[in-house]
DNA sequence: TCCCGTCGTGCAAACGTTTGCACAACCCCG
DNA sequence: CGGGGTTGTGCAAACGTTTGCACGACGGGA
């Protein structure tokens, strides 16, 4: 039965207008006279009237859609960024075309790829784990396509991005459990290429600096991050003959790894051993004790992205210099870092 | 600098052949010579044509891009299920458009208006929490665009749609807890419109039947199966003259809340009471004890809704009966069902 | 009265593709 | 050698919108 929508050129000849002057009523042409526009847009809407983005698109050369490249899209992290660039890109009237690079960089170029086969208006990217390279951007580029990446940036490229200051996360993290009394403090990392990773243990390191305290290499297991990790790296912690007091794991999965075997040892988290994650995930209100972690704001991430990009979209300048936005980290003190009795000791 | 892509005119006007045949060789169209066709492929190749998909889909009246309408994009379910339509949708060659209704029949409305603006070939949907009705899906069907629901569907409606078996799960759920020995068991229930709780339930009721027990109003609790829900529904099961000796909760959710009341009152899990969730969220793996749970297999679920649309779009025939397709979940069993020394006992 | 500026509207082209129809060339068979 | 079928290609319209340009009407100043 398909009932045809109603166009632009079922309410000109309706009206007795062109299509032009129905066009430009709908947009708010300011040549148009106040009459003329109230009767388009009264019948638009007792017609029903929804633009045909397609053909806008083609016209313009550019649709209303904004591309996303991210490694997947399940799991915490990613899932709340795409939620929080959906709701920025659905209120300023945008819709917003999901691809995964599944953490592989030919993937990846296949997305953008196709991407710009639909016209997206913008692109925002997240690299995948195996992106070590820059030329499929270069296209991008190009076609004057605005770019914006977010959390994961290629380093020593001078790209539009918002990312997390992963420093002051691991900084505030360590402080605090230094705060807390602890003196001997671990570090769980991830691959030093990501430069999250990288800047999270900088910032443990600057915070053991500014208390005097002494680097130790024995006290940085690094890993991929996982619960298996977590494991692993707090066994071999124990293991050392001068153990540390506390953790600041790099992951909040590698912490509850580490939760784990310090409840098979019988050893009490906070008392006997401090733990501090990142990335504030779920589960870390679950375990017992819950878990101190730095949280991330995923969601905010994904909607200060979406505005820059968008921003870039308004001005339509060939090239300004990139921008940059840092977000600050937030840390949750929950009971996993709490030495009560303690708290606030120097 | 924005270089211009090739377009078809491009490669028609180097071949000095007409559009009409370039398309035709491009889309493998039969009555186009092998000589001609090879030309036309190995200069678009060169070139690095891409076909310009608004301008297609203008033509021909829809784009190649399914619509997704889910409650929230974050959160273990969803984005898995997301992953599992992009995945299977993108090797389609179909793109995916997603649109969050927040659970609010409104936003819902207002997603499948956009997405039909957009021209998108089909619609893939779970349902909000609260969309109890179903007019605004009527426009849809009106246009003739495939439409498949996922997981949540209004109960009375005959549509196109992959669900789990929840009936299934709950029964299955259940009668784990009785074949442990459990004997007065309560359950935690969502609203009764949307056929998953309603479903969870009834497996629930079935299982009691089949073990000659009643079915007790009182130890059936309803709510928005959330953490708080979960705390409040303890509570209550608590404080019942003849309180329950384990809970089969609908969402893992309520199950972790549940879970937090009986460690305040020093209530042993599994011992003193059995549980047993839904949904098997990341979580239930380190939660104290570890949470028995319901795998709905969120990602296969994604692929088959996606097919299964596929398939209709390929048909075109204006109205086969609907489809169902019901997936098997999987009962995860874990410490906090597990009776030692009485597990398979009758 | 004439000229010029402003205001509101219309004309027509353009965006890149698909597709029904027509047509030219060729082959085969009678 | 002519008629009919097949094969490969081209013509042109169409999809729904936007937009540069032109045009007519009207008003005010000279």
């Amino acid at each position: 039965m398909a009932k045809k929508r109603a166009s632009i050129t079922d309410l000109a000849r309706q009206l007795q207008l062109s299509t032009s002057t129905v066009s430009r009523a709908l947009s708010g042409h300011p040549a148009i006279s106040e009459a003329t526009a109230r009767r388009v847009t009264a019948l638009a809407k007792e017609l029903g009237y929804r633009p045909n983005s397609l053909a806008a698109g083609l016209r313009k050369g550019r649709s209303n859609l904004l591309g996303v490249v991210v490694p997947h899209i399940d799991g915490n992290f990613f899932s709340q960024v795409v939620k929080g660039i959906e709701a920025a890109a659905s209120q300023a009237g945008y819709h917003v075309l999901i691809c995964q690079s599944n953490e592989d960089l030919a993937h990846e170029r296949e997305n953008l790829e196709t991407l710009m086969s639909a016209q997206v208006a913008g692109i925002l990217v997240s690299l995948s784990r195996t992106s070590n390279e820059f030329r499929h951007f270069e296209k991008v580029r190009k076609r004057d396509i605005p770019l914006v990446f977010f959390d994961r940036v290629l380093v020593g490229h001078d790209v539009n991005a918002v990312v997390l200051d992963d420093r002051a996360g691991g900084y505030r993290a360590t402080r605090h459990l230094l705060e807390q009394g602890y003196r001997r403090i671990a570090h769980f990392s991830g691959p030093q290429y990501l430069n999250i990773y990288k800047h999270r243990r900088q910032g443990y390191e600057d915070a053991l600096r500014e208390y005097g305290l002494p680097v130790e290499e024995d006290l940085i297991v690094f890993g991929h991050m996982d619960m298996p990790d977590g494991h692993a790296g707090m066994r071999q912690l124990l293991a050392l003959p001068h153990p540390p007091d506390a953790v600041f794991s790099g992951s909040d999965f590698s912490a509850a790894g580490a939760l784990e075997v310090l409840a098979e040892r019988g050893l009490r988290v906070p008392e006997d051993m401090g733990l501090v994650g990142f990335s504030n995930e779920v589960f870390g209100r679950l375990t017992l004790p819950r878990l101190t972690s730095v949280d991330q704001h995923c969601e905010l991430m994904g909607r200060t992205a979406t505005r820059l990009l968008l921003e870039l979209l308004e001005e339509r300048e060939p090239a300004s210099a990139p921008r940059h936005v840092v977000l600050q980290p937030e840390l949750l003190i929950r009971a996993s870092s709490l030495r009560t009795g303690r708290a606030g000791a120097g």
